[in-house]
RNA sequence: GGGCACGUAGAUCAGCGGAAGAUCGCUGCUUUCGCAAAGCAGAGGUCGGGGGUUCAAAUCCCCCCGUGUCCA
């Protein structure tokens, strides 16, 4: 990054100088007089007990100053987004106020919500977990305040120079810093693809903001221009919080009352975890995630399981509710969406408890079981089997030792050797535009108008062709319904051809012909919309919605859409939910949504400002991600269920005409996956079941009614049938093995030993149980030979003591060329095909009386 | 999305290439006024599903399903 770039006009205005860091080298502007950036490592703190500014701020207060102070300087004031980052598919949570902006509005692809802006965003990191409550800085959830500019090249709102001002005025004007103080370090940001010069904000020691210019995309080693320019900036309003108090730790000063109080029960540390832990898991849980082994829901696990270790260590200790109901209170000043649904919440909580303890409980007695068995074989437990149970049954090895006689030393390296086991893994898949394969449309072509908003029910066109390559058009405007928000393409046709899939590229739908497109720039088409694909789409997107509302209403607000898809032959969402749902619950479920459909209520669709959408709404607008945009379409079911949402909806909840829930299952722990069907394919699948029922009924020779009924019989006939065939198989068995007892021919007396030979043509797991029939009693051997398939099998037992099968089958395998072993106590032997049986047979019976009369004597 | 572990009797688990087991629970009998308990006897298993290797698979290999856990 040029030097030029950090060169501003303000910097000169002010009279800053520029200088090198003695310590880290890097170049920084100030107006004091230091050597080095005023951030750790470079220099100490200087901050505690000794406040950077005129005086010491509560939480609210900081924020609320910051928020102040830009809206007063035109920016608009935005309310937080949700900390799970549903409208990304590359990350899980909100990790900084810009996240709320990509990719769509940083892509130009849409405008953003206001411009300037101002937020204070909770982010959430879990980089540093280990961090929260050791390092007196580190949160677990912590608000990014920000101010951010967007900036077209036909409107340049501010960038560098201003954005800079801003910040210098916020600190030293309003705040009461020091302009002396403060070091503004020159730094390059990377990230996602972007670059720019940024400036790394540091007083007495602490790094308070970073003010980020993203300018430039990278294309391996060349820059090109950004088309839209951004100002990122973070304010990290618990830093600001602490350095205005200039406590020992920014946990004293960010929590406050609630620090003092929990400060009584546990240490230092411990408090400090347990209120971070509290009131991230409050944000998240409010926003929708359960607890689960996978994904968002992990994260949300791992706080509570982290929280609830620290807790069952303390006899005195309050439960963990307890404290996150303390926690809401507390962030409810200021979020008030956070414990409005205490009780539900709670129950989640509580679900997730029981669950924690009983894999607890499991993991307990495996650990036991295995030192035990370790023990009996003189073995010990090591480090090994630490670092296995925390990777497969999820126990500390803090813990796993409490539970030990004889523990292992923990080893130093504990978490890096778990990271090795690790280490070989493929990574996760990430965020992938799913743009491959689909021509770049050249800049200047007019964005594609959508017509499908203004009329669902049309769907003959007439349009412009303005775009084609291949077999790809992009048209003026169309009535085509592209792939999104979990709804499948449109097809139809444009003149003569077919259109096999709709999508779009940045502002441009483009339509994917059956071949190559015939049709040029500023021809005219006419488009055709596939009109029963259509009105099934519809149907089964405004049905979802339907399912939501009652999903939401039966289970509890917890319920959110963890994902959807509608296709013309069915549909399925997927929500949060912690337990597997009921037969009841379903029925509730089933009843209420068709009482929905029937009630015939209006579904309007329309665009509403962000800001009045959201006052007049909430959060649980977001079902299907956060929608970025000043003005965002609204589905509203009346008096049911209102979503953001970009699809094509019914316009009357009886246009579904019903919906018929087709399966449930479990696809994650806390997520819950529901499919079904409406319109036309409702009845359709509906026939398709009343056949199966009558053809069942019909093959059974049972009435419908009755099938379950008649199904058990069979199957208890089946296995009585089974018990039967095997108790006669035993009873023939026994009348043979009673009569070779009694042949002479066949038993014969070798000192106390009775053996026992003979040629019975039966199969192999017959063959077994004879010789268990004949060997009931101690020292008897028995020697069977049988032949099935051309091919000779001896079978040897054996409860003599010192005679042993597998020796006397041994002694047949030169005779017939066979393979085979066993145990002392019994032993087969299966010959080539076409082996002399008869010789193989004499020749272990002869072994046999050979062993046995050796044992005798 | 990936790594690892696990899936055997109603429950909890052992067995980890050679004739499916233990404990609890269940049924019957003995003992008791009755209960608890004890003793004796017994029922209860497609060893998650499907393929493969082998003379032989609960056991080894592959695929799928389910559960747990760790990591993103």
């Amino acid at each position: 990054m040029d030097d030029a770039e950090y060169d501003l006009p303000f910097f000169h205005r002010e009279g800053f100088h520029r200088r090198a860091c003695v310590v880290c080298g890097q170049a920084f502007w100030t107006l004091g007089d230091h050597d080095r950036c005023q951030e750790a490592p470079c220099r100490d703190y200087g901050f505690i007990g000794h406040p950077i500014f005129a005086r010491p701020y509560p939480l609210a207060e900081m924020r609320e100053a910051f928020l102040t102070f830009f809206e007063t300087r035109g920016h608009t004031r935005l309310r937080r987004y949700p900390t799970v980052a549903r409208w990304r598919n590359d990350v899980f949570f909100t990790q900084a106020s810009i996240y709320d902006f990509q990719p769509w509005v940083t892509s130009g692809a849409t405008p953003p919500p206001a411009n300037p802006l101002v937020i204070s965003q909770p982010a959430l990191r879990f980089i540093d977990l280990e961090e929260v409550g050791r390092s007196g800085r580190h949160f677990t959830l912590f608000e990014m305040m920000a101010h951010h500019a967007f900036n077209r090249p036909d409107h340049e709102v501010y960038f560098k120079d201003r954005c800079t001002e801003y910040c210098h005025e916020l600190l030293t004007q309003d705040l009461g810093t020091d302009p002396a103080s403060i070091t503004y370090k020159e730094e390059v940001w990377e990230g996602g693809g972007n670059l720019g010069p940024s400036l790394s904000v540091g007083i007495s020691g602490l790094e308070v903001a970073t003010l980020v210019f993203m300018e430039y995309v990278r294309n391996g080693d060349r820059l090109t221009p950004m088309p839209l320019t951004v100002v990122d900036t973070g304010y990290g309003l618990e830093r600001f919080v602490w350095a205005s108090q200039g406590t020992k730790t920014a946990y004293e000063a960010v929590f406050a009352g609630e620090y003092d109080e929990l400060r009584r029960t546990f240490p230092a540390r411990e408090t400090a975890i347990l209120i971070d832990h509290a009131r991230a898991l409050n944000f998240l849980l409010t926003d929708g995630v359960v607890p689960s082994n996978s994904k968002e829901g992990y994260f949300a696990r791992l706080l509570l399981r982290r929280a609830q270790r620290i807790l069952t260590r303390v006899p005195e200790a309050p439960d963990l509710i307890a404290i996150l109901d303390r926690s809401a209170r507390e962030i409810a000043r200021d979020f008030p969406e956070i414990g409005a649904h205490r009780d539900d919440l709670h129950e989640v909580v509580r679900a997730e408890l029981e669950k924690y303890s009983e894999s607890v409980g499991r993991a307990r007695q495996t650990i036991r079981r295995t030192e035990e068995r370790l023990r009996s074989t003189g073995g010990r437990v090591t480090e090994e089997n630490l670092l296995e149970w925390y990777d497969s049954l999820g126990v500390p090895p803090e813990v796993a030792v409490e539970d030990l006689e004889n523990p292992p030393a923990i080893p130093e390296d504990f978490y890096a050797r778990i990271a090795t086991r690790h280490e070989n893994e493929r990574p996760a898949t990430g965020y992938e535009e799913k743009t491959e394969g689909l021509p770049e449309v050249p800049l200047g072509i007019p964005a594609t108008q959508v017509l499908y908003y203004l009329d669902p029910y049309t769907v003959a066109f007439d349009a412009h062709v303005v775009f084609a390559e291949g077999r790809f058009v992009a048209l003026d405007r169309t009535y085509f319904y592209p792939t999104g928000g979990g709804q499948v393409t449109d097809r139809g046709h444009l003149g003569d051809l077919e259109v096999v899939e709709v999508a779009w590229r940045g502002p441009h739908v483009l339509h994917q012909l059956e071949r190559e497109s015939p049709f040029r720039p500023g021809d005219r088409v006419h488009g055709r919309v596939d009109p029963v694909r259509r009105t099934q789409l519809m149907q089964h997107h405004t049905a979802t919605h339907l399912m939501n509302g009652a999903l939401r209403e039966v289970l509890g607000p917890h319920v959110w859409q963890a994902g959807a898809f509608k296709s013309p032959e069915s549909a399925r969402i997927d929500i949060t939910h912690y337990r597997p749902l009921t037969k009841e619950e379903l029925t509730r479920i089933d009843r209420r949504v068709n009482r929905v459909v029937r009630e015939d209520r209006p579904v309007k669709s329309y665009f509403e400002s962000r800001a009045e959408a959201e006052r007049r709404f909430g959060f649980t607008l977001y079902q299907g991600g956060a929608v970025p945009g000043r003005e965002i379409r609204i589905v509203e079911v009346e008096g049911f269920d209102v979503e953001a949402c970009g699809g094509t909806h019914c316009t009357h909840t009886s246009e579904v005409g019903a919906i018929e829930i087709l399966d449930v299952e479990r696809i994650q722990d806390g997520v819950v996956r529901l499919t079904y069907a409406s319109g036309e394919r409702a009845l359709e699948i509906r026939e398709e079941h009343e056949e199966i029922l009558r053809e069942a009924s019909r093959r059974l020779g049972v009435p419908v009614a009755r099938l379950p009924d008649g199904i058990d019989r069979l199957l208890q006939e089946i296995e009585e049938s089974r018990k039967q065939s095997q108790a006669r198989r035993k009873e023939s068995l026994g009348v043979i093995a009673e009569r070779l007892l009694t042949d002479p021919s066949t038993t014969e007396t070798v000192g106390g030993t009775t053996l026992i030979a003979s040629r019975q043509d039966l199969d192999r797991t017959e063959l077994m149980e004879l010789s268990r029939l004949l060997s009931v009693r101690p020292d008897r051997v028995v020697v069977l030979a049988a032949e099935q398939e051309g091919r000779g099998t001896i079978f040897v037992g054996s409860t003599a003591s010192g005679v042993s099968a597998v020796d006397i089958a041994g002694v047949t395998k030169s005779e017939f060329g066979g393979k085979g072993g066993g145990s002392p106590a019994a032993a087969t032997v299966v010959g080539e095909p076409g082996a002399p049986l008869g010789r193989a047979f004499e020749a272990a019976r002869r072994a046999a009386r050979e062993r046995a009369g050796a044992a005798t004597s």
